[in-house]
DNA sequence: GCCAACGTTGGC
DNA sequence: GCCAACGTTGGC
């Protein structure tokens, strides 16, 4: 049972929805944001869902729904000198990047567009529309969860 | 490609 | 610890 919600950002073009179908699970790596990795070390839990959001797309939106199936472990591309994500900085033995890995759990049948989420009754409290908000992982409350769900035609019995 | 809004870095 | 410069995010 999740007990808590989040909403996690990809850019299609690196990482979208239909790769994560296609590999089933994926390490989430390459969070280089302190808030959003707090959230992924002392919020987050195994069974938790997520909205897979798409950003940098047309539109961005909310795409699917994925959930939280590890501990979190660092992220191996901090020390990798080849990865555009290697950080010198971040010490082996004190890894300062880490990561959990997701599954997928369902495509939306009907993406909810960012500005579908800006113009619907109910959410107005969200943080992805917040403005300036750039948080590629962040917190949503259940009953936006359960909202964004139903406006993409996602059933509850699909989010087992 | 532009640019607003942030976050990070580093000199002092 | 301040803050200017720089880098990144992400909508448009």
């Amino acid at each position: 049972m999740a007990r808590k919600y989040w909403l996690m950002k990809s850019e299609p073009d690196v990482f979208s929805i239909d790769d994560l179908e296609r590999v089933k699970v994926e390490p989430w790596d390459g969070i280089r944001n302190y808030q959003a990795r707090n959230f992924m070390r002392d919020d987050m839990q195994e069974g938790d869902l997520a909205l897979f959001y798409h950003s940098n797309a047309t539109p961005p939106g909310v795409v699917g729904v994925m959930r939280i199936v590890s501990e979190v472990k660092p992220d191996p591309l901090a020390f990798d000198p080849d990865s555009k994500y290697f950080d010198p900085k971040s010490d082996p033995d004190n890894p300062r990047w880490l990561l959990r890995d997701v599954e997928f759990v369902v495509k939306a049948p009907t993406q909810v567009t960012l500005n579908d989420i800006k113009e619907a009754e109910g959410l107005e409290e969200m943080a992805v529309i917040r403005r300036g908000q750039r948080l590629s992982i962040q917190p949503v409350e259940k009953e936006h969860f359960d909202q964004v769900c139903k406006m993409a035609g996602i059933k509850k019995k699909d989010l087992k």
